[in-house]
RNA sequence: GCCCCGGUAGCCCAAUUGGCAGAGGCAACCGACUCAAAAUCGGUCCAGUGAGGGUUCGAGUCCCUCCCGGGGCACCA
């Protein structure tokens, strides 16, 4: 999408006349890129083989060398297309395919296009057209964009997750999830217990009598309970079971984007991440998926695979597992003044139940259920502060409750840190010093975490303590450090310590550590029966369904009874309808009161369906939700194995050999994918959704590893500069002139710089068609990959692409001649020096090669063409190597090099280069004698030479001598051969 | 506030286990080529590693304190 400006802008040398007529100019570049772009595909050179199957290597080969899976994040298609900083990861992943296929590897690439989604519904309903022709559009736009960049993709294992042949394994997975209960008791294959098992087994347990129906109090031995309930109470019961269930609960709800969201989409302040709109917490009716079940398995197994320990902590913190105790408090219920109170209980989570005797109050979120009765009265003792100036119990948390409610996420957040909150009248019993305690409700203690309500200790606690500030409360110190607490300590010590003041009638906590006093109360908790140890986790259960047009449909159906049945597979895919309108029905942003309407409703003719789902022809209504497009990017890699594959979701055997455990030799115990890149800002959505979908997929049998990505490495971004005036308005970063000591300007008027994102508002976007039209695709390549390490975001700097194809050129004339075209290599053995200068390079490259760092590898590239350029005839010997190792990166070039080198195939299975050991060591090694850590002389040695002889000669150096200024010798320190230091006396 | 990553030449970045601060590129400057310029080729210049302290014969690298930049989390009991 070159705009006309852009190829105004395009100032790089284009062939001019007087240049020589073989030159490696852009438009040779070009000319040579597109020819082998079509001869890869039209040789099919990059299709991986599958072990079984259609899917063969080149010319119908079967696969040879080690399997090695390597993806990309799924690119979501806009309608802005690329910019220079998108290619990064592709181009990061294509060089390292390329790399290791040398290496004799079965090297499996491709790419797909994530295509349903909010973003592609936004960009359609703006511009005006179906989202389809949009979303197509746009697909064709960045498949060309990456197709003249060169990647070795497979291009026979693309597709897009709109496609409906995608769509229905996308829906034959939500059914099996649909069709699957979490036993938590169920020992795992692989070791550990837990797992999903088949709706159909849960039933017959139930019947059996092996197991309690969860709901239904009773003895079910022999089935009794279950037998006495009706088919439809049977069925809600094992409804609420299913990892796929719905229910209504406190969901995300976003009146500006007209949908529900899950937590993850959600920002820290309450905003939708998608278009930041306010997200408001509405009780509604929604699927969801029971993530929760696997909260455990998915941070243990973090542990067994290659990730940055960034994106681990990341997922650590967001599932959120912590462990401690909860513990049953009695309310104090009295005839005189709470009579609601009489028999309740509140249990509380706790994660230091060994500071349970300096519990001096709880408190309870407003939302708690202990709060639909409170006293009439307040009781005995209550202060003034606690009351809110209400006259009873009942007025004052009413007014709370009211309060709370109508509190934004926003306002809620901006609130942290002040305490507010109202005593309810309850008083409970603290189970262990047997004191009365007062039970508040406050907005600090969150209803959706833990058990909604917490004993609060002020001595150990900040929060509490504020709040205990605020109300009056009493302060008990239940830990106190070595040497004790000051004597006008206040407010809480959260530190390490020893117990004290924890003695009551029949148990003493006092003088123990507080790990052993947390091992201690949690037994006697689980003696008395009033409480456990337990661990509750951050993690939510995964909100499902979005009332948006583009998405897939449920592939559920809903019974007169309005209870859900699965769609048969053999009726799947469930394809979108036609809607007279297909834009979602968004609101006021900040129309709290409003209720989501999936457009999918709109279309009568598609929601009513009439179905013979075994007992006859009946109308059923279609569930209208549509699923998040986290569902299409759950399960993708998987397609790649085989796109074509209409018998499996993924055949058994393709899924061992390329995602298997330790299916080569650096694939780890849990499988997966051998290299993921992409950037961090999926760390726990999409990643984290993936790897669940993959757990169940597990537990169900469809793959046998037990992760989905074995290494991930995050790349950087590329940034840029942005210019403003004096207006702070942004002027085209392209048009600006100057540098860092001259100041910038702008049509001779200063302007400020600023540093960040590459956008089309910014006016600071430069696109990958500018390039490959001033330089070609192999020079972007170069200097996109020579920028820094992958993983640093770095600016982006037009000016300085010229030292690549630089690099290109001299690699170029290095073997054919600018003015006839004709090969200039010379078939003479190269000399010594540049064997070694050769065999060093091959060395090297091949260590930055496998360790990801392509900039380093091509600094190497270029130290020694830059060697051979000095030479009076470039010796063959020596540059085919180095065309060979400069394929991953340039490959066009390379191609092109190594064909007029006289070769017939494609250098692509070509063998990378190995370095020769015998013109690695040097004939002399340059040793730098030191005194006292300082340089003072150089000595020319064999590599060999013996520690007491370089000693004697660094002893010998006369310029050692006068730094040594007739000191005596203390020390020698001799590294031979590289280094001796002296340490005179 | 807490956690993570980074800070080396005018700029982007290198620097095995602590061992000569510089591999590569950009820019600048000089020279060659040219009538001239661009392109190209050859060459030159430039920092003592964010600041301070410590360990060591020796610190960009290890330890402590602080500063700056980027990211994550933030009433999670």
């Amino acid at each position: 999408m070159t705009t006309p400006d852009a190829a105004e802008r395009s100032t790089t040398a284009q062939s001019t006349s007087d240049e020589p007529r073989f030159r490696y100019t852009p438009a040779l570049a070009q000319e040579i890129e597109l020819r082998w772009q079509d001869r890869w595909e039209e040789l099919g050179t990059f299709h991986a083989a599958n072990p079984t199957g259609p899917l063969t290597g080149p010319g119908g080969e079967g696969p040879s060398g080690d399997p090695f899976f390597i993806m990309d994040m799924f690119p979501y298609p806009s309608g802005a297309g690329l910019h220079v900083g998108h290619p990064l990861g592709y181009i990061a992943t294509d060089v390292t395919g390329r790399f290791r296929r040398m290496c004799g590897d079965n090297v499996l690439h491709a790419l797909g296009y994530d295509s349903f989604g909010l973003p592609a519904e936004q960009y359609a309903v703006q511009t005006g057209q179906h989202p389809r022709d949009t979303t197509e559009a746009n697909i064709a736009n960045m498949r060309r964009q990456l197709r003249r960049l060169g990647l070795a993709h497979d291009p026979r294992r693309t597709f897009a997750t709109i496609d409906s042949d995608y769509v229905r394994w996308t829906q034959w997975i939500f059914l099996q999830i649909f069709d699957s209960w979490y036993d938590a008791e169920a020992p795992r294959p692989g070791g550990g217990t837990g797992r999903a098992r088949r709706i159909a087994e849960l039933e017959a347990e139930l019947a059996a009598g092996n197991r309690p129906v969860p709901g239904h109090d009773g003895d079910n031995t022999g089935g009794a309970v279950w037998a006495a309930l009706s088919r439809e109470e049977q069925r809600d019961v094992v409804d609420a079971q299913r990892l796929a269930y719905v229910d209504s609960s406190p969901v995300n709800w976003a009146p500006g984007l007209g949908t529900v969201l899950a937590n993850e989409e959600v920002t820290a302040d309450g905003r939708s991440e998608r278009g930041n709109f306010p997200v408001f917490q509405r009780n509604l009716r929604q699927w969801k998926m029971r993530i929760t079940a696997y909260a455990d398995r998915l941070t243990d197994d973090l542990e067994h695979i290659d990730w940055p320990e960034k994106v681990k902590a990341m997922q650590r913190n967001w599932i959120g597992r912590s462990a401690g105790a909860k513990v049953r408090f009695d309310v104090v219920g009295t005839a005189e003044y709470d009579p609601a109170g009489a028999g309740a209980q509140v249990e509380v989570f706790t994660t230091r139940p060994d500071t349970l005797f300096g519990a001096t109050f709880m408190v309870v979120s407003p939302e708690h259920p202990l709060l639909d009765e409170v006293p009439s009265a307040w009781p005995d003792g209550t202060r003034s502060s606690w009351t809110g100036g209400y006259a009873t119990p009942v007025e004052a948390v009413a007014a709370y409750r009211r309060e709370a409610a109508g509190k934004t996420a926003v306002e809620r957040q901006a609130d942290a840190g002040k305490k507010t909150g109202v005593f309810t009248g309850h008083l409970a019993l603290n189970p262990v010093s047997g004191l009365q305690i007062p039970v508040f409700t406050a907005d600090y203690v969150l209803m959706g975490y833990g058990t909604g309500a917490i004993m609060a200790v002020p001595g150990g606690d900040e929060r509490d303590a504020a709040f205990a500030e605020a109300y009056d409360l009493p302060v008990i110190h239940t830990v106190e450090p070595e040497g004790g607490l000051p004597e006008d300590f206040t407010g809480a010590y959260t530190g390490d310590g020893k117990v004290t003041g924890s003695t009551g009638p029949d148990l003493s906590l006092d003088g123990l550590t507080v790990p052993e006093a947390k091992v201690a109360i949690t037994r006697w908790l689980e003696e008395k029966g009033i409480g456990e140890g337990a661990t509750t986790y951050r993690l939510r259960d995964w909100l499902f369904s979005r009332q948006r047009y583009w998405g897939e449909p449920f592939p559920i159906v809903w019974d007169s009874e309005d209870r859900p049945i699965a769609i048969p597979d053999e009726l799947l895919p469930v394809d979108l309808p036609d809607v007279p309108d297909y834009a979602p029905r968004t609101f006021a942003p900040d129309d709290v009161t409003s209720e989501p309407e999936a457009p999918l409703g709109r279309n009568e003719d598609w929601v009513k369906v009439t179905l013979d789902l075994g007992d006859g022809p009946r109308e059923y209504r279609r569930d209208t939700n549509t699923m998040p497009n986290w569902a299409g990017s759950c399960w993708y890699y998987l397609r790649y194995l085989d796109p074509t594959d209409t018998e499996h979701l993924v055949d058994p055997a393709l899924e061992k050999y390329w995602l298997g455990a330790r299916h080569n030799a650096t694939s780890g115990p849990a499988g997966g994918v051998d290299l993921y890149v992409g950037g961090v800002e999926h760390a726990v959505l999409h990643l984290l959704y993936a790897r669940f979908w993959h757990k169940v997929l597990y537990d169900l049998g469809a793959v046998s590893s037990i992760e989905p990505f074995g290494k991930l490495f995050n790349q950087g971004y590329i940034q840029a500069y942005a210019f403003t005036d004096e207006r702070g308005q942004y002027v085209p970063a392209a048009e600006v002139e100057g540098d860092e000591l001259t100041g910038w300007t702008f049509q001779g008027k200063p302007v400020e710089r600023e540093y960040g994102k590459m956008g089309k508002s910014l006016k600071n976007v430069v696109t990958p068609d500018e390039m490959y039209e001033s330089y070609g695709a192999d020079t972007f390549r170069v200097y996109e990959m020579s920028m820094g390490p992958l993983d640093l975001s770095r600016p982006w700097e037009t000016r300085a692409v010229v030292g690549s194809q630089r690099f290109l050129q001299r690699l170029w004339r290095n073997v054919v001649s600018e003015e006839t075209g004709e090969l200039t290599v010379s078939e003479d053995p190269a000399e010594t020096g540049t064997l070694r200068v050769l065999h060093r390079a091959i060395a090297d490259v091949r260590a930055e090669m496998s360790n990801m760092r392509p900039n380093t590898a091509i600094a190497k590239l270029i130290t020694l063409n830059n060697h051979l350029t000095g030479l009076d005839r470039v010796p063959r010997e020596a540059v085919e190597p180095l065309v060979l190792m400069t394929a991953p990166i340039a490959p066009h070039i390379a191609e092109e090099l190594w064909a007029r080198l006289g070769h017939e195939h494609s250098l692509a299975r070509e063998p990378f280069p190995v370095a020769d050991p015998a013109y690695l060591v040097q004939e002399t090694v340059t040793c730098v004698v030191q005194v006292q850590g300082k340089v003072r002389a150089r000595l020319e040695v064999a590599p060999d030479i013996a520690e007491d002889d370089l000693r004697e000669a660094a002893l010998a150096e006369p310029n050692v001598v006068k730094a040594m200024d007739g000191r005596g010798v203390r020390t020698v320190i001799v590294r031979a051969p590289k280094l001796v230091n002296i340490v005179p006396a």
